[in-house]
DNA sequence: ACATTAAAGTTAAACGTTTTTATTGTGCGG
DNA sequence: CCGCACAATAAAAACGTTTAACTTTAATGT
């Protein structure tokens, strides 16, 4: 048999099929007594809503964008995003909802401006996602200008309030820095994330604020901007160590790097804990693995993913952005002391 | 004002909608200069294609579903899969045509054949794409029997003939044991995924049957079958390197475990190249980070994600599954010599 | 008792397509 | 010059749903 529809209840039932249609959508135009009959009928049937007719004639998609920008087929490095354990977190958090994740692929900066327009322009989705917000983020203002719903992973700094969710990198930065000035750490270096992204720029201000405070001297030489690969975090450490007055710490803004920057230490026979200690940020929680185990933040990706889901259902039921901005504070795990023993 | 329809054009050029479509579709029925015409308006004023309407009218969806099994939000052990550039890789296949990549994001196998089973009856999509294979996998005879297409991400051995895309384990656990052998080990450990998936069987069989061949005796005690995360890896060694006779060299499944298998030399003061060495199945491209970098098959994870999306427009498109299998064959790279030198 | 109102349904239109069926016009053989 | 085939287009129905507008029935107030 072919499937039941809404007019295979209403020949079931004797009803018309406006009044079915009602009654599945709980309006108050229909009898208890009657909505129950209904909802008898439909499951007795096996009665399943076709999505089709309802995005027809409403003009919804129940579907949310995740615009994921990857690195093309020919960037091979790996950059230590999580980005599955992300898109499985909003997934997730839309199960309850007729929502579905559609993922759009992105290549560049570029592409997810052009890919965000005609979601918006051509209505291909009722909210999106978009995550490695920039300061000045124009894809931000797009959607805003559109009045489409849409939340962030990542703040931004020059744009209008907006939804979004991120781990609380200045947080994190201060409390780190003033933690390794404390174990004696003068020369601590930076490895940051591209420029342009905005939890580049907020964690390159609150290390300069926390340098200032513990009394320590900013030094450019030491800070360091690019695509957190391993190979980044190795060419940092074997630049940096060579410098004349070397750094004596390494706060690196994810595990990649982390692992790239061990990478260089075994390259310049730097020992871990005597000549220089590195610290990271998590979300993968692998960094116990090191060899030895380093400090780092660890944020679980699942936290921030499913409040991301949460949050874009709630901007897609007209929620105003303010109430949807929550900055989350990763835990800091100790696994080394890092203050240098010299030897 | 509001979006233009096939019935903007059809007021546009005076023809009737039922021409404007079939012009729009290239039907034979239609003169070529009325086509023109029709390609022109619709160019003028910017006429997109609504898919809502299409939808309803064909039943098809123009979804291709992935299902991603990751673990839950409790299980925050890193398992190197690199899920993220798999959909890219899909998602980039199907970009010039009309289909969009849905996102099915799964806790178990279970799950994942309840959710395989409501896409099929439901028709929520017109292709699966699903990983993680089992020997025998209940999906794919589900997909068969509905004659539902659909690629999967690893092969079956106990199923009919499908489409697939794969790494070729056979070849490489044979190639790899051979090329230890030939450097002189003796005691050569196994360090495979969950004993249910497919490709552990394979590699599996492969081991056995390439020790045969070397001469060397097949110990189960080198064997282990479990999640490949870096705790599994470092358990492994943990527990064979205190073994009377332990193995040395490990065979590691994927890259996270071959960290965990560092951790676990680390631990038990065992130096890589002295007292055992590990080899790895690389799809990150992070193993040459490693201190020392590891020797590795390597499989850039962009070329059988794309070709999934491939196989699955041929495959929707009514091309024989037969037709739609390939093995790709890493690329081995050799990042240390693997013989053992006593000091 | 009768108009008024509220409650509970029904009818019909609409969303944007595709596709089957019907209509019109043209050139052709006889 | 008449019927016929064929080409090109038009008309209409259909996909499954929601919703505005309407109808019927019952309850209410005076």
């Amino acid at each position: 048999m072919s499937r039941p529809t809404i007019k295979t209840i209403a020949q079931e039932t004797g009803l018309s099929i406006a009044t079915v249609s009602k009654a599945l959508n709980d309006s108050p135009q229909v009898r208890p007594e009657t909505r129950a009959l209904v909802v008898a009928a439909a499951e007795r049937v096996g009665y399943q809503l076709n999505m089709h007719g309802v995005q027809l004639r409403t003009g919804k998609t129940y579907q949310v964008a995740a615009i994921m920008t990857a690195p093309g087929p020919k960037q091979n490095e790996w950059e230590g995003v999580e980005y599955a354990q992300l898109l499985s977190g909003i997934s997730w958090a839309l199960e309850d909802s007729p929502y579905r994740v559609s993922l759009y692929a992105v290549r560049s900066f570029e592409e997810s401006i052009a890919t965000i327009r005609q979601i918006v322009s051509l209505k291909k989705a009722d909210g999106i996602i978009v995550s490695g917000t920039h300061a000045d983020d124009p894809r931000v203002r797009l959607m805003q200008e559109a009045d489409f719903p849409f939340v962030t992973y990542g703040t931004t700094i020059h744009n209008a309030p907006h939804a979004y969710v991120d781990a609380d990198n200045e947080q994190m930065i201060r409390l780190s820095v003033a933690r390794l000035a404390e174990r004696g750490h003068s020369r601590i270096a930076l490895i940051n994330p591209m420029a342009d992204l905005s939890y580049s720029l907020t964690r390159l201000e609150a290390y300069r604020k926390a340098l200032d405070i513990a009394g320590l001297v900013f030094d450019p030489a030491l800070t360091a901007h690019g695509h957190l690969t391993p190979a980044f975090g190795r060419e940092n450490v074997l630049h940096m160590s060579s410098l004349p007055n070397p750094p004596t710490a390494y706060i690196c803004a994810n595990e990649a790097s982390a692992l790239g920057a061990f990478s260089g230490f075994h390259a310049r026979g730097l020992v871990h804990g005597r000549d220089a200690v590195i610290n990271a940020t998590d979300d993968l929680n692998v960094s116990q693995y090191f060899a030895p185990p380093i400090t780092t933040y660890f944020l679980p990706i699942h936290e921030p993913s499913e409040m991301l889901g949460r949050y874009i259902l709630r901007r897609m039921e007209g929620e105003a952005p303010e109430a949807l901005q929550t900055l989350i504070m990763p835990k800091l795990i100790e696994r080394s002391d890092d203050r240098l023993v010299k030897s």
